[in-house]
Formats: structure tokens, sequence, C-alpha cells
DNA sequence: AGCCTCTTTGAAAGCGCTTTGAATGGATTT
DNA sequence: AAATCCATTCAAAGCGCTTTCAAAGAGGCT
């Protein structure tokens, strides 16, 4: 069923019907029900190619998917789709993912630009340096950035505040006595992991401290990753008493490690660990329960799909910059520095 | 620079560039140079609407997003997606999300049957009795099944053989000894759970065992759920001496709950947990190391995608079956059965 | 009665591509 | 030299929508 057909089985115009169907406020309350009516009753639904051809809108947003790097970030990136649907729900705009290979995201980038099958892109993950925001301006393809870059130009971005997190989770174990902090981060090209690290040096700075370079470590935010480093730490003389650590799944490694050097987390170590709130790996339940910074990485995509519906509506980029903060949430991890 | 254009700067008919871009045989070699060239030059794009309009192919395969319920089973989706991506990376080929919230779904797939966004779905975590697969019939929407279901319509499906994965398992557990064995499972409502309950009934059965209902339990694949399952698992008397988990992190919070009623895993208690081969979990890293029904959820997904194509280059549905053994892989975590 | 206005509808022109059917002209046959 | 063939090229007709511009008719006003 085509609108054309529509039209004459109502004996209306396509002009009419499409009016009709789309809302436009000139046509008569009365064949305006009609068309609906016959609409459902048909099962119409416009074809979506012909009408991105002709509105120019492709009614989609685009996410380029890197197949082989640091897709190591996984749930982060299924998390934020979630939050991104749950608003985009409601607009019936879809997420076009577009498969891109190494050493391919410019040319990948450059053809979605142009041949606008989306109207606007998410990035992700930036990196402190990233060669994506000068491309993506010049091709004036608009995007939100989650996360932040160095760029001199300016642009849409939404990040939380991780110096602040880090600085406030180390300035409270410091309050607890600790001297030896140990960090262990996610791959210092992105800019997440140096503006944690930016955070820790702060808080320790203030205290007049400096970090202890055999401290900090940082590399992909895995399970087995965290087991290392911690083991590593662990083995340090003097042994370090707490540790501040980029991702959950990271510090369940680091958790057996503790075990494993006969150590008890929350005594003889403490951790505090970053929670991006993934459902399947809850703080709360752990045992002991895990000192966490928190920040929904669902709730971003969320809010990602809300300003990005503001900027397809017009909304200047320069104008969408949102930092949040991050709580501190103590649990049972950390404690006071155990007494030599 | 659009089509007409560029044939205008090159002095030629649409058609001709049209035809020299899409490799058609009847261009002149020297004519398709000049066009390559020039197409290049000016970065030309063909627009991707105009271009499904003209052929009818959206090129681009569908994944229906559910935003609120089983996304539990997230990090599954990522990597299948990821898997999928490998694939269609090389045929220029999208991958559209359709968000769809709760009781939406009959609506949302009936949708995109009709407006032709995509060319296919595919279709994840089915339920025994899925009513997306009539639904998809009746639209004649393509669709390739991962996982499986009961339905008496044919279709094209891909699974890995979790029955016999957790039969296989299980009589290994029993070999050693092992006669109180528990299950912790995924929601029994999906096929792969039932599944596995079916191959784990089957073992025992065959040395003439039944299962203890109490050892039975099944829930959200959640590190929560892990730990409060063998908690309540590890109160029985006689206490289980083994564990077969659906997911490896349940088995991390298994792995907890073992520790925290002072148990040792591996000799105390053993387990198999199955392992969808996530890079962030790596069970050759845990301590001890996780015996494992192993099948790469990432590899499926990029089989899928290599069936997809098939598909739509006119591939019959019913052809399409593959069931995929799964590999049971021991490590430390399994023991011969405790002395009592 | 004549003129205006307002509401409602329609014809037709795109949107940018692919593809059908026809034309052109040089080379080859007869 | 006429007829045939082949390799290339092109004009134009869609694909199924949206949107501009025009028209028709009903009612209100002078």
């Amino acid at each position: 069923m085509k609108l054309k057909e529509l039209a004459s089985h109502l004996r209306l115009s396509q002009t009419t019907v499409s009016r009709a169907l789309n809302g436009y406020p000139e046509v008569n309350e009365e064949t305006r029900r009609r068309v609906l009516e016959a609409a459902r009753r048909h099962g119409y639904e416009p074809n979506a190619s012909a009408r991105r051809l002709a509105t120019g809108r492709a009614g989609a947003i685009g996410i380029v998917m890197p197949t082989d790097r640091h897709m190591l970030l996984d749930p982060h990136y299924i998390e934020f789709q979630a939050g991104l649907g749950e608003t985009l729900l409601g607009e019936e705009i879809d997420i076009v993912l577009t498969p891109s290979g190494p050493d391919q995201d410019e040319a990948t980038y450059r053809r979605i630009a142009v041949d606008g099958r989306v109207d606007a892109v998410v990035l992700a993950s930036p990196l402190i340096e990233d060669e994506r925001i000068p491309l993506l301006t010049n091709l004036r393809l608009p995007f939100i950035l989650h996360g932040r870059t160095e760029a001199p130009v300016d642009h849409a971005w939404l990040d939380i505040d991780n110096e602040g997190a880090f600085q406030h989770a180390t300035k409270h174990l410091l309050d607890l006595g600790h001297r030896r902090i140990g960090l262990i981060n996610g791959d210092l090209r992105y800019t997440f992991a140096r503006d944690r690290e930016n955070g820790f040096r702060a808080a320790l700075a203030a205290r007049g401290l400096v970090a202890d370079e055999r401290l900090l470590a940082s590399g992909p935010m895995t399970d087995e990753i965290g087991y290392r480093i911690t083991a590593r730490f662990l083995a340090e003389r003097p042994r370090p008493t707490a540790l501040l650590v980029s991702s959950m799944m990271m510090s369940l490694g680091a958790f057996r490690a503790i075990r494993a050097a006969g150590l008890e987390l929350g005594r003889d170590v403490s951790m505090i660990a970053h929670d991006d709130v993934f459902p399947f790996l809850n703080p709360d339940v752990m045992v002991p329960t895990m000192s966490t910074t928190r920040s929904s990485i669902r709730a971003a995509g969320k809010r990602v799909g809300e300003l990005m519906l503001e900027l397809l509506r017009g909304r200047a980029p320069g104008t969408i910059h949102e930092l949040w903060p991050v709580e501190l949430v103590i649990r049972g991890s950390t404690g006071p520095v155990p007494r030599a």
C-alpha cells in the first residue's frame, strides 16, 4: 500500500492525504479522521527512503562502530545505546551503526557525512587529541561528543567530571590516613583517563604530596589487567594501602589479587572504583560492598539523545556543554589506613 | 556534489556515470577511469536515500532494541553487534537499531517491515514461545534467529548446542564424583536456559539420578543474582559440591559467595560456567582459573552476518540452520568431589 | 450583486538516484 | 555497398514521498 493507492481509495489527492498524515493544520478535521482511519485499516506506513529523499532528513543518528580496537569499552557502548534509545524511542528516530575497520575511520565518517544516511553522529571515547573533531567540523556533520577532548573548535559535548571525581575520591582516602595510594587507570590516550590522573595528582598536591610513579598504571579496563596491576602494586614495599580503580570490571580483578595476597579488602587495603552503573554489576551486593565514584552511563546516553533532538531542531552546538558532577559513594571497601 | 553535476562536469550522461560508478560492464574502460577519478576528486558519494528509493534495497539490517526489559543480557548484545559489524564492514551495510518500548515490539516490527528501512532483521534472545517468529513470517520480513524457539514455521537460525554443552559439563562433574550439583540458570522463558536445564537433567538421568529441585534456580544473569543463589545453595544440607552456572557474570558472584562461606573454589566446591568469551572477562586469568563451556558470541555475530548476506542474495531461509557445538574447557575451578 | 477572505483541496514539480529502451557510430560481414 | 553487429552512450521514466503554487468554493462585507 502506497500513498497513491491510499489517496485514490479515499478519492483524495496525495497532497491532502500526506498532509493529513503528517499533521498539517490546513486539513479538514473530518477528512483527517477518514485518512487516519483508512491508513490504519490498510496498515499504511510511508516508505522511509522516499520520505527521506523528499525531506532531506534521515531521521537517524549515527554511531561509527570500530570493530577491532578499543571495543574493550564494550559494556559502556551498549548501556549508552540503551540510554540513547530510551530518548529516541518516542521520536521514531533510528540509531545507525556503521561498522568501520582499522584505519578507515576517516573514510567512514567522510562517507556518512556526505551520503545523508544520518542527520548527526555521536562520538564516544575521545582521545585527548581526537582527529574526529576537526574532521566532522570540516564536513559540517553535526555531532555530540560524549566526553571531552582538547580541541580548538567549539562543539557540543557532555562529560562527567572525571577530574573532580578522582580528586574527591583521593581526598577521601587521604582523610582516612592513606598515603600509599595506587591508581589503576584506563588507557592514557583517552581524555577520561588523563583527567582522572590529574584529579588524583591534584588531591595529593593539595596535601603537599606527590604520586609514586610505581603506583600509577594503566591499560585496558578488564578484569585481567585489574588483577595483574594490583598484584604488581601489592608486591611493592612499602605496600600501598589503598587503590583507586577506573572501572568496576578492573576492580573485580583487583579484588582477587588482594585476596590472593592474603589481604582483606576494606581492612588491609582500601579501594574506590569508578562505577558506570551497569545492571549486571552492582557494588552494593559485593562483599564487602564497593565504594565508588558513580555516574550512570545510561543516563548520559539518554541525555545525549535529548540534546541530539535539540541539535537537530536547530540549537547551536556551541551552546551544548554539560559537565556532570560525580557522586562519591562510600561503602565497605574503604576504611582507615591500617596501623603499620 | 550530486550525480547530475558530476555528469555535466564530465560531459557525460547521468546514466553512464552511474554505471561507471556501480561497475556495470557496458562502460568503456577509459571512461570509467575518468569517472572514478573525478568522483574521487570531488568527494562524490551517492545519496543513500535516493539510491535506496531507486533500487528498493535498504542496504541495512535491523535490530529491534528493547530499551527496558531483558537488556540485562547487555554485554551479549554488543559482542554480537561487533561480530556482525566485522562481516558487514566490507559490504557497506549498516546496522539499524530501532528502539522499542515495552509492549511496542509488535508495532515496531510491523512498521519496519513495511517502511523499508531495513532489508532483514536479526532476532536475538528468543523465548521458548516467541511471537516474533510468526509475526515476521506473516510480514514477510526476512530474519535470522540467533538462538532457537519452538516454532512450527521453518526459518533461518543459528544456535549453540546449549543442551549438549550442559549435558557434557554435568557428565564431567559426575565423573569427578559429584552428586550434589546446583544449576544456576538464566530466565527459564528463554530457550537457551530451558535447553541447558534439559542437558543437565539428561546427564543426571543417564546415571539414574534426578535433580534436587532445591538446587535449581534461575534469574537475571547478573553478578548479584549469582551471589544470592549460590549463598542459598550453600546453606542447603547436604551442601552441593559442584555448581553449573549459566554465565561468567553470575560466576563472579558465585565465587564470592563461596569464599564468603569459607569454602574454596576448585577444592570444596567445583564450578563450571558458561563463557560467551567477552574480552573483559577472561576465565584463564581468574584465580583459580575457571572451567567453562565456551562459545564466542562474537563469532556467532560474525557468522550471522555472513548468513545474512547470503539470505539477502536469495538463499532460502529454510536452508539456514546451524547448530554449533560447545567446547568444554576444564581449568582450575573443577576438582574431584571432596571426601565427606 | 460584487468583492474579499478564509478554508480546503489538488496538480505538478521536485528530491537524487537507477534502469529501460533507444540511438549512435564504427567495425565486421556478406 | 548494403546489412549486421557490437560497444558505448544517452534521454527519459520511474522509485514514493513532500511541498509549492494555484484553484475552488463558502461565507462575510459593502
